[in-house]
DNA sequence: ATGGTTTTTACTGCGTC
DNA sequence: GACGCGGTAAAAACCAT
């Protein structure tokens, strides 16, 4: 048990210095000092959060420019419906030193919390918030996607929210879908199917109310690109880096060719994998590939074949 | 609402282990 | 016989008009 944790430190560790995703094996860990994290860019591990600068918070040359520059309080964050900006009382009955209170004390503190959290709370907008905010952050863990990007759902949600989007349709709904939005625009993509695994609302739904606050914020994305999906199927199905390395090849090659357009990006990514398999003479299972693109056998067949008449390269013998 | 495209469902035949 | 693969037809889903 302690042997494996160890490993797991120490991967990542070296992780850290090369630059390397010990996930899937990419280098594409960026680093972004705004929220303290390395993320893997393809697959969205989060190689290390929030660590602690020990440093000056800036650099600060005389008395004048100290002064400007420091203060206090926590930083700023989206996912929280206040963005962390309200007080917050403490539970425990401690005073400032540390020392315990009389009873009287105890009650007034008491009260004081409760209202407190009234305060907070107050009207319905901010409770619409609150717990819409609760729930992307609640799938976003289920669906294992870094910070960064609750952090845009939270904004995509607070402007749907702001524009009046909401009336008339569910918060889990917005919500879900601006999440769905955030992941895309992340380039961290989650099919529709899989956020719908994690949502209290069905994929109709999600689709739908996508598509309305996509257009109403003006949102424009790309579609997505299938390459994108290729290391996250390819750790799960547990295959070769050869075939995951021809599989973006092969989705490269006929992208390019615009052999993907009006074709959905999870069968097409699936095929490629299936048809790098062959090419690469390790077997990868069509139901496999399927299985974990959420799609069927069939779309996989319909795209492999293409795929490898528009490279014009038949499996090796 | 409608028509075109893509995906899914369901079924079948073939070869291999 | 189970399994992987290929093909097909019809249904369902999706999208633009």
């Amino acid at each position: 048990m302690t042997q494996s944790i160890t490993n797991h430190v120490e991967q990542e560790s070296q992780a850290a210095e090369t630059g390397r995703c010990p996930d899937c094996e990419t280098d594409t860990i960026v680093h972004d000092p705004d929220r303290g994290e390395r993320v893997c860019r393809e697959c969205g591990l989060v190689l290390s959060e929030d660590p602690i600068d020990y440093g000056p918070e800036w650099r600060a040359f005389n008395a004048q420019e100290h002064k400007e520059l420091s203060r206090v309080g926590a930083p700023l964050t989206q996912s929280m419906h206040d963005r962390g900006l309200t007080t917050t009382i403490d539970w425990r009955n401690r005073d400032a030193n540390g020392h315990s209170m009389s009873a009287d004390k105890h009650g007034q503190l008491h009260r004081l919390r409760v209202w407190q959290e009234r305060i907070r709370t107050k009207n319905a907008g901010e409770r619409n918030l609150k717990y819409a905010l609760s729930e992307i952050d609640r799938m976003a863990s289920a669906l294992g996607v870094p910070t960064p990007v609750k952090e845009t759902a939270s904004v995509i949600y607070r402007q749907a929210l702001e524009q009046d989007l909401i009336r008339g349709r569910s918060i889990e709904g917005v919500a879900t879908s601006a999440l769905y939005t955030a992941c895309r625009k992340e380039g961290i993509p989650r099919s529709l199917e899989e956020v719908t695994a994690v949502a209290r609302v069905d994929q109709r739904e999600i689709g739908r109310t996508y598509r309305y606050v996509a257009d109403e914020l003006d949102i424009n994305l790309e579609p997505t690109n299938p390459r994108q999906f290729v290391p996250r199927f390819c750790s799960e199905l547990d295959v070769s880096k050869d075939v995951e390395t021809t599989a973006v090849e092969i989705i490269d090659e006929t992208t390019r060719q615009g052999l993907h357009s009006g074709k959905s990006p999870t069968g097409y990514a699936a095929a490629a994998i299936y048809a790098a398999g062959l090419l690469c003479e390790e077997t990868v299972p069509q139901r496999a590939v399927a299985e974990t693109a959420q799609t069927t056998v069939v779309t996989v067949r319909n795209r492999y074949r293409e795929q490898l008449e528009a490279i014009d390269r038949s499996p090796a013998t």
